[in-house]
DNA sequence: AATTATTGATTCATATATGAGTCATTATGC
DNA sequence: GCATAATGACTCATATATGAATCAATAATT
């Protein structure tokens, strides 16, 4: 029996994710810092850091981005204040967009 | 008593992945789209992608990547063919670095 | 204004991610 | 070459994320 069916990732995020653990993993190499260092300073088990580095798209979200900023890796290309600025700007947009959305048909584009 | 001390997670992080979020809530108002719409097309639920959408750090990356996706939020600001050009880059690179690192002390620089 | 869809916030049962531990292999430093 | 540290690949028990369901509140359409 060919397993229940896990769950389906697109190419592009497989990608992404496997990309971001990679350049976690050099980085930390640049570093010279263990693999045991580093999950010690995130907080997390080395078999998790291997998982994360391997790009195991189950890892937590948050476990993820916290190792990337340990190791200097910065997703959106942005420090913390660009962040946060950035943060806020959406959340003022989100104010202004409609609060709840209805919908004629249920066609939506899906092709990416 | 003070439950039990769930994870820590650096202000970096977490605005980061509220930032996610919110452009992912964002684009999907936008498009016009139903938060029970766009669960089904990703082949979660509905409370999951509240909790994506809100910020949550224990959600999985593979669940948030792949919605982010679907709305056309693009990690690393790249396109498929970019994003898989430094894929292989990456993986390049991790082959010239040493397999494994061998550290003196255990002094690294953790402040971000 | 009335009706109905959408959302936010719950709860609970269950699937699953994570931590801890072990072992074999390989690379590093001396 | 030797000693040992680092890594990769497992297993298993347990903590926890997720799906399903419900309910109330609010917004959008007619």
């Amino acid at each position: 029996m060919p397993k229940p069916s896990a769950r389906a990732y697109s190419r592009y995020s497989r990608d992404a994710i496997e990309l971001l653990g990679g350049l976690v993993r050099a980085a930390r190499k640049e570093r010279r810092q263990t693999a045991q260092d580093l999950a010690d300073r995130a907080g997390i088990s080395r078999g998790l850091l291997q998982r994360i580095e391997k790009g195991d798209p189950k890892c937590g979200i948050g476990t993820v981005f916290e190792v990337a900023a340990i190791v200097g890796v910065k997703l959106f290309e942005a420090d913390e204040k660009l962040l946060s600025r950035h943060l806020s700007q959406t959340k003022d947009k989100l104010a202004l967009l409609p609060k709840t959305v209805r919908r004629k048909s249920r066609a939506v584009r899906d092709d990416f």
